[in-house]
DNA sequence: ACGAGATTTCGACAGTAAACGAATTACGAC
DNA sequence: GTCGTAATTCGTTTACTGTCGAAATCTCGT
């Protein structure tokens, strides 16, 4: 399953590094907050030691975003491998206290994406409202319970980056109480998707809400696993 | 004034770039958030045009860090120039609720520095407890009256990374209450300093206070902007 | 205090980033 | 549709990254 609380750390570590004035140092930090040995990280990495001593050393001032990238990837591979014990430790400073439970993933693309191809390679049939439009990224609401108890404060957070986004709730049961939380918020987004129902088994007054918020709606039976791999991999 | 906001966002940005399959295209996105054309941006750099391009059209794979951080840095010095409406725009996405009215600064460092040094610098007297000690990092909390009104949750993000740190108030009167709010929550920060105030006019319960917790006190009179400066840019 | 293993330093080198500037193409305004 | 400005593409140069491997150095356990 993909972890929100990785990405979001894994940005973090990434953003502090890019952004020292000697990214040596915050490579050290890092792998250090880890409590990984250098020569743990050079093995995964299949590079040699001295590799990971000359980065943090500064030999290299300032180093590429590919290699950034992959150390980073690979301290939280190793850290997942041990129980994700140090991503558990600072998964407090993440996103508040919205986390996995809530929001299952969420995700920014790099550019625009056409609604109607992210909508196609998820399988979702349109119910209401049209699909030629842009959206910039996605979100995968876990629990509407959980949803409706957040302040609104934290419930803006479910749009990320941009409300140019489609938001998915998984085990939709008529799609009525999803488009009520959208109802009452003043964000909102570009299309709500209900996954795992049937188009016959959307209630009608959603639709009806749809449209006065200018929302497209679409309904999908992919399972929602799948769906979240296909739209993180995607290149679109 | 230092602002907490920005250097989130300029973390945020700089670990999106970074982590990226293709840095050009999140450079291109970020640069096209803030409504910025390549040409104003080349202009501030003080490079050719065609150096923008190239980045973006992806002809360097794996731009240095170096280069990442003076982009993200210059769109937001452009964008401050114009009145910061774009680090206005992404800031509720940043920090929760907590933002620079209750927390003034807050910084990581990036290796342990002495808390002897520390409190030399910003022209510490020592009040309780030892200074032989490191610290990762300080936070500087502004309002007494809102960090009680925190949640718990949030309360915790004055910490930041971790507690080995140092936590500023400023415009302290006794130093009393600092102390109880530390006091009544689970995280204890390595050193409390008190700014503005004399050492004389320290209410004595505070040394007592800090002995049940082993925290070491300090207090300053140095100006809180002159703090903020001199510890954010300080080599250790 | 010794030695094995881990870590760091450093010379070498191939490949690529960083930058320029000229040539080309795209875009608005009229 | 044409002109002028802005943006992009691309050839070229220089400097530095990315990597190795050998040698030097550090760090523990006993």
């Amino acid at each position: 399953m993909t972890s929100v609380k990785r990405s979001q750390l894994a940005e973090k570590m990434a953003g502090e590094i890019t952004l020292s004035d000697s990214p040596g140092h915050a490579l050290r930090k890092w792998r250090m907050n880890f409590e990984i040995p250098p020569g743990v990280l050079s093995d995964r990495l299949g590079v040699s030691p001295s590799v990971i001593s000359d980065y943090e050393s500064g030999r290299r001032k300032s180093p590429g975003t590919a290699v950034v990238g992959k150390i980073v990837d690979t301290l939280l591979a190793i850290d997942e491998e041990n129980g994700g014990k140090q991503i558990q430790k600072f998964s407090s400073m993440l996103f508040s206290g919205v986390d996995n439970d809530v929001i299952y993933d969420l995700h920014e693309y790099e550019r625009a994406v056409p609604l109607g191809e992210f909508s196609e390679v998820i399988g979702c049939t349109l119910l209401s409202g049209s699909v030629d439009q842009l959206i910039f990224g996605y979100t995968v609401v876990n629990s509407l319970n959980a949803i409706l108890q957040l302040s609104s404060d934290e419930f803006n957070r479910i749009y990320g980056w941009s409300t140019e986004r489609a938001v998915i709730f998984t085990n939709a049961s008529t799609g009525k109480s999803p488009m009520v939380a959208i109802r009452v918020t003043s964000f909102k987004p570009r299309c709500v998707i209900l996954q795992g129902i049937e188009a016959t088994e959307v209630h009608p007054i959603v639709a009806k809400m749809a449209e006065r918020d200018r929302i497209t709606v679409m309904c999908t039976g992919m399972d929602i696993d799948k769906i979240v791999t296909t739209l993180r991999h995607k290149e679109w």
